[in-house]
DNA sequence: CTTATCCCCTGCCGGC
DNA sequence: TGCCGGCAGGGGATAA
């Protein structure tokens, strides 16, 4: 799934496609997509409406549409799951395996919604309404815009046995920080993903503090770079520091990297310098500088 | 409050 | 070559 790096890279390239431009149709090709009220309220509103913005909090997308008039101002909220992709292509578009959803533009463009498993979610809101969506009224503060500083992250962790991943990865507190984020910030922090957040000193809360917005410049840059929609897509070189890297030695002292599950998800981490007492200080011989990290 | 488990889907990969 | 289990970046529901 697209974590915050990936829904960002989303963002900025709809920015650049997409703001200025009118959409002229739109066909939901899966109908658990959208049906019914949903469905008919998509067909109604966004033929003929402007993208006036593309936001993102979190791991959502907010495409700001101004719809004919007089239907006013709505916002399409897209949650790109696991394998969610918003592609825009110019017509005639080269229709992407599994399109679930396809908006023509008033140039001629195509905007597709590409999802192998499904789970993405798409929906039409009241820009008024926005706010008191639940799912969006929930998110804590967004970890690009706004990461924690070592004084806020130790009041979420101050009496909490969670996982220390656990807990940067609960959207109610933090929006955006998914499984390889999570794995890639403690490793980059020193500290052991299985550490209860409450038993964490403040070296390692300044050190995850501080690789919380490291890691997500890294991956941003490194994404830029490869001109990638997913880091780590299928077929792409691994280039993160831990995931996905189980057996293989540590960029950084050599042990093996292990893989556990904490919350039955796969997690990544080095044994040898993830620990207690090794957490890296910004800026320290152990801190992994930003750079290539095997990027081809 | 917390955790673990299963579920929603489809595709890929490794083992046999 | 084929089959089968395990795994995958999301979150929600449910059961302890």
């Amino acid at each position: 799934m697209p974590e915050l790096p990936e829904v960002e890279i989303h963002r900025r390239r709809l920015e650049r496609l997409l703001v200025g431009r009118r959409a002229a149709a739109v066909e939901v090709r899966d109908p658990r997509l959208a049906a019914g009220a949903a469905l008919e309220r998509l067909q109604r509103l966004v033929p003929g409406a402007l993208f006036a913005g593309a936001r993102r909090h979190g791991k959502y997308l907010l495409l700001d549409l101004e719809a004919l008039p007089p239907a006013g101002r709505w916002v399409l909220l897209v949650h790109l799951r696991m394998t969610g992709k918003l592609w825009v292509d110019e017509y005639p578009a080269h229709e992407p395996n599994h399109a679930r959803l396809a908006m023509a533009l008033g140039g001629g463009g195509m905007v597709w919604f590409q999802d192998t498993r499904r789970f993405g979610t798409v929906a039409l809101v009241r820009a008024e309404e926005e706010e008191a969506l639940p799912e969006l009224a929930q998110l804590g503060p967004d970890a690009l815009h706004a990461p924690p500083g070592p004084a806020e992250l130790a009041g979420w962790c101050a009496g909490s046995r969670r996982a220390i991943k656990l807990l940067l990865m609960d959207q109610r507190l933090l929006a955006g920080i998914g499984n390889i984020c999570a794995c890639e910030i403690l490793y980059r922090a020193g500290v052991a993903p299985d550490a209860p957040a409450g038993t964490l000193g403040a070296p390692e809360l300044v050190a995850i503090a501080g690789a919380i917005p490291r890691h997500l410049e890294w991956a941003l840059a490194a994404q830029a770079r490869q001109r990638l929609l997913y880091l780590g897509e299928p077929g792409a070189e691994n280039v993160f520091h831990v995931y996905g890297r189980a057996g293989q030695p540590c960029p950084r002292c050599g042990e093996s990297i292990v893989r556990t599950v904490l919350g039955g998800r796969g997690t990544f981490s080095c044994p040898g310098c993830q620990r207690p007492g090794r957490a890296a200080a910004p800026g320290g011989c152990r801190t992994i500088t930003g750079g290539e990290g095997g990027a081809g």
